[in-house]
DNA sequence: CGCTGCCTTGACCCGGCGGTCAAGCGGGTG
DNA sequence: CACCCGCTTGACCGCCGGGTCAAGGCAGCG
């Protein structure tokens, strides 16, 4: 199928178009200005991508597979729930830091999600992918309150605050908004959840 | 300038592109699929407006008049900041929940925030506009910090934090992937940011 | 009744962009 | 050398969609 000069052009391909995607967002970025950032003919693209949105899909999918993995090696499998889901935020942030051009896909993937109509192929993809992270984190919250770490309530909504906190910071960090060490935000973020998530209000 | 049934068309036309651009999105919707549901020609919304994204910018602008004007008549001008914050964000939700159409504006806004060109017209107005939110919030913090109500930190970071959190579970709302009332949802979220900016975290 | 100025129409224009294709290139193999 | 096959090129196509425009209504007014 792919020589190994093959599968590098390919790669080099994606590399580009996560640069630009992520600068200038799918819909402002054209096939020629990727093909132009990897010095190729335009043509080429259509070697190894169907098309432009498959070729999304696929930058999507590499680099979820990514933080995926850097989450599963921050957690602590033996820890308790509470703290592999600070850990897995923590992870998040840093991956997020270290990636900000891959990661900005996130934002415009759940823009896309509600952009392209319902029946779009690639919107399945990317809700899926969201999807997985939820009820990830649903599980580890119900664990969380079986164990009286986290108060009852909807789990759903507890892991919506949680998923939305670490895209708000990477958001915010992306546009420059904040300047501040990664570490620091990671530490900051993880407390936040904490909080939210098992911290009691004091009497006012 | 515009007789009375001029306003009133131009507010038509308003209202349905919000519908649609919150529905498909900015860049799936098309200057005719608003003309069609508003049932007039094509060449009319060159009438009221001068570009697509003028007329983008103008609904944004209304629906940040109105949400601002919600906040503040739900904050208390004689309560403490962090009760105003907790106000606030409780309205906040609560409009976005009665307004689901409009506010999923807010998300398509952030991406065409990053989609447009720096330079873009359009995107220097919807910046200004989160930074204007984003100084309040900032102020709050800071007061209530200075009460002693919030610890010491960056009061940008638990900006962000609280901005953040709110957009996260109007997107969650509007993507049916949360089915609860409206008034337990904003209590939620009410909750979820005062822990997270007051709350002491219970040791493990 | 004509005239003026707001409004409305829909055919038309045209530039941009995703996608195609016929042609060529180069290295590995028999 | 000849041939194949993975790869590369760039001119080209067709369509879509934002924006234009000349031609009307249709009030209200003198």
């Amino acid at each position: 199928m792919h020589t190994e000069q093959g599968i590098e052009r390919k790669q080099q391909l994606l590399d580009a178009a996560a640069v630009l995607f992520s600068s200038k967002g799918y819909a402002n970025t054209r096939i020629a200005d990727i093909c132009a950032a990897a010095g190729v003919a335009k043509g080429l693209v259509y070697w190894y991508f169907p098309t432009k949105e498959e070729l999304f899909a696929e930058l999507v999918r590499s680099m979820r597979l990514q933080l995926r993995r850097a989450q599963a090696a921050a957690m602590d499998p033996e820890a308790d729930p509470l703290t592999r889901i600070r850990q897995g935020t923590e992870a998040s942030v840093v991956f997020m830091a270290e990636h900000r051009a891959y990661f900005a896909l996130l934002d415009v993937e759940r823009s896309q999600d509600e952009l392209s109509g319902r029946g779009s192929d690639v919107a399945d993809v990317l809700r899926e992918g969201s999807d997985v992270y939820a009820t990830d984190v649903v599980r580890l919250v119900r664990d969380a309150q079986q164990q009286g770490l986290v108060p009852d309530g909807d789990p759903q909504l507890y892991a919506v605050g949680v998923l939305g906190v670490v895209s708000s910071f990477s958001h915010a960090l992306r546009n420059g908004s904040l300047d501040v060490d990664v570490d620091e935000l990671a530490a900051f973020v993880g407390g936040w959840v904490m909080r939210a998530l098992a911290g009691e209000t004091v009497a006012r």
